[in-house]
Order: C-alpha cells, then sequence, then structure tokens
DNA sequence: ATAATTGAGTTCTATTTTGGAACTCATTAT
DNA sequence: ATAATGAGTTCCAAAATAGAACTCAATTAT
C-alpha cells in the first residue's frame, strides 16, 4: 500500500486516513472550527509550515471538507470555509477530543470547550445508536466483518470474534 | 511544534494526534476490534512494513492502548490487546466511519459492519450529550476558546465566533 | 514618490519518516 | 538435517516534513 491514494480502499477507515491521516489535518480543521479562515493565521496559530499548510489546505478542498472562496479582489484573496462535508466531521472532533481528555492526562488546562447552543453548558458527547439510542461503545457494539471467509481466517486464530 | 511529542500539549486533540495522527495507526487500532491480536497478522493484513509495525505497537503500548501480554513461552510469543483505553477509542472510530461512509464514497460495499450486541443489527452512530440527550453537531454546539483573550483574537478577524 | 507591510503562496535545501527487502534467532514440524 | 513459524531488527532508497528565504500584487506609511 502506497502513502498516496487511500481514496480508492473499501474501508471508510482508511479512505478517512487519506483526508486526516497525519499530523496536522485534524488541526486544521479544529482551527475552523474556532472560526478561522485565512492562510497566515492557520499558519501562526498552528505554528505549520507555509508549505505543508498549501498543501493541506488544498487536500483538504480536493476532498470536498474546505471550499476557497474571495473574500475581497484587488488584491485577490481567498479564506477557506468548511463545507457541509467538513462541518459533518464535528461529531469526529467532539468523540476524539472526550477520548483524548480523559486518556491521555496533561497538566494544562483545554484550551477550548464544547458547548450547546441551547443549554450554553458544556457537553459531554456520547455515541449513541440512531434508532434506539443506545450507549454505543466496545461493550455495546461488536464489530463484524461483512466477508464470512474474512471472520473465519481471523476467528482461526482466536477463540471468538469480538471486542474483547 | 515538532512532529514528536505532542504529549504536553494543552489542547486534547494536538495530544490524540501524538498517537493516532499518521498513516497506519487506526487501522491497526481498526484491527484490534475486529480482533487482530498477533504481529504477524497485522502486517498482512494491512500491508504495513514489518519495521513501521514494531514502531506503532510500541507507541500503543507506551501510550497506553494496547498491552503485550505473553501467550505461549518456548519459544516466548507475545499478543497486543486493547486495553480499557483502547477500547473507550471505539466510539471515534464509529463517528470516524460514519462521516467517511457518508463523505467519502466509495463503489466497494463495507468490508465490514458495526452492529449492537443486543438488538444485532447494524447501528448508525450519533454523537448526543450525555446529560441532555441533544444530538451534536456544526448546528447545536459551538466551540469556544477558553481564553476571552483568544477568542477576541480570532473575533478581530470574523464577523462572529462559531461553527457557521 | 519611495519604502515597508500584508496576504497568500512557492522554492530551496537539510532532516526525518517511510517503504521494501533481507537477515536474525529460538523453537518446532518434516 | 532442513524447512517453517513468529516476532522482530537492520539496511538502503524513496518520500514527506521542517525551516528559511523568495515572489508578487496591492496597500499603507514616511
Amino acid at each position: 500500500m502506497k502513502w498516496h491514494d487511500l481514496s480508492e480502499e473499501a474501508c471508510p477507515l482508511a479512505r478517512a486516513m487519506g483526508v486526516v491521516g497525519d499530523r496536522w489535518t485534524l488541526l486544521i480543521l479544529r482551527e475552523c472550527f474556532l472560526g478561522v479562515r485565512r492562510f497566515d493565521h492557520y499558519q501562526k496559530r498552528l505554528g505549520i509550515t507555509r508549505h505543508l499548510l498549501a498543501e493541506r489546505l488544498k487536500r483538504l478542498e480536493s476532498m470536498g471538507l474546505l471550499e476557497k472562496r474571495p473574500y475581497q479582489e484587488r488584491p485577490l484573496r481567498h479564506e477557506y470555509r468548511l463545507t457541509m462535508s467538513g462541518k459533518e466531521f464535528a461529531p469526529v472532533l467532539l468523540a476524539m477530543q472526550h477520548w483524548a481528555q480523559r486518556n491521555l492526562p496533561s497538566e494544562e488546562p483545554m484550551p477550548f470547550a464544547f458547548v450547546s447552543r441551547e443549554s450554553e453548558k458544556v457537553v459531554e458527547p456520547v455515541v449513541t445508536d440512531r434508532d434506539s439510542g443506545e450507549e454505543l461503545n466496545h461493550r455495546t457494539v461488536l464489530m463484524v466483518p461483512a466477508d464470512p471467509e474474512a471472520a473465519k481466517a481471523i476467528a482461526k486464530h482466536l477463540p471468538q470474534l469480538g471486542w474483547k
């Protein structure tokens, strides 16, 4: 497997790695959600090199998470905004932030918070099933290979399949 | 910011990038959740080089997501299993898989599914607030800098702050 | 009128990471 | 005695990243 072009992979997680599978991209998205839109602001806030930032923004645009739009002419300047696809990434950020806060402890206080627009309270993100409302985690959900052959291939070496 | 040691960052998302901020680590975790435990199985299933795999497993172990435990002696052999911290990563995988499935379309059929142990039905992961049950997404949640100065610094260049 | 600044990149070289293949080492199977 | 397993390690080439400097158009400051 090559570093490039995970975009053809059957596994959605692998395709996602083609977009956010590096040190910076998720942090760029974080900045987007904080309201940052311009090249130099991303660059200064993140400390990323201009070279890489340009590359990553191009990728996020080509993958449909950001769109580049002019905010002035003379001189022509563009800003980067989240598209619907980019905005829909918010739950992933919420889940990951929640995991990291609990599992990668730090002395430092959180530099930001996720707040409900309605209640104005800090939220605690939990993943649930749309249909049943049941909480989804390693105790309640099983990851099963679609191909029974693949399941067998794994099971051959395992007492039983699942998130033990 | 250096490529290494995001572990001291104040932002939990940045610290998370120190663990899963590369092409492979999340895919290794996917394999863990599918039930894979041994070095050669990860290697063959992912097509990752043995070199990098060893490196990544070492990191996942040192960050507390996996533990290495002997499954036989003579010759001594180890397997890698999810720790509690690793298992708690499941919701992140669910959210990301859901996002990618909708936003990075593919011809290929999904190679696996997330199934409720209880209902045995395929789940649809939604992020909600533990307290209110409210669905959390870009429409309902706001990301706010903890430091009011930081908020102002961003707002200076923006009509208004928030996930617009 | 000339010089400095802003904003958004691009180019260049030096380091680091990654990819790929081959090699090790202890034990077991043939 | 020879080959195969399992879990790595070592080595070299290729690709990605870091860091700094450079471009270019237009605008503001002197």
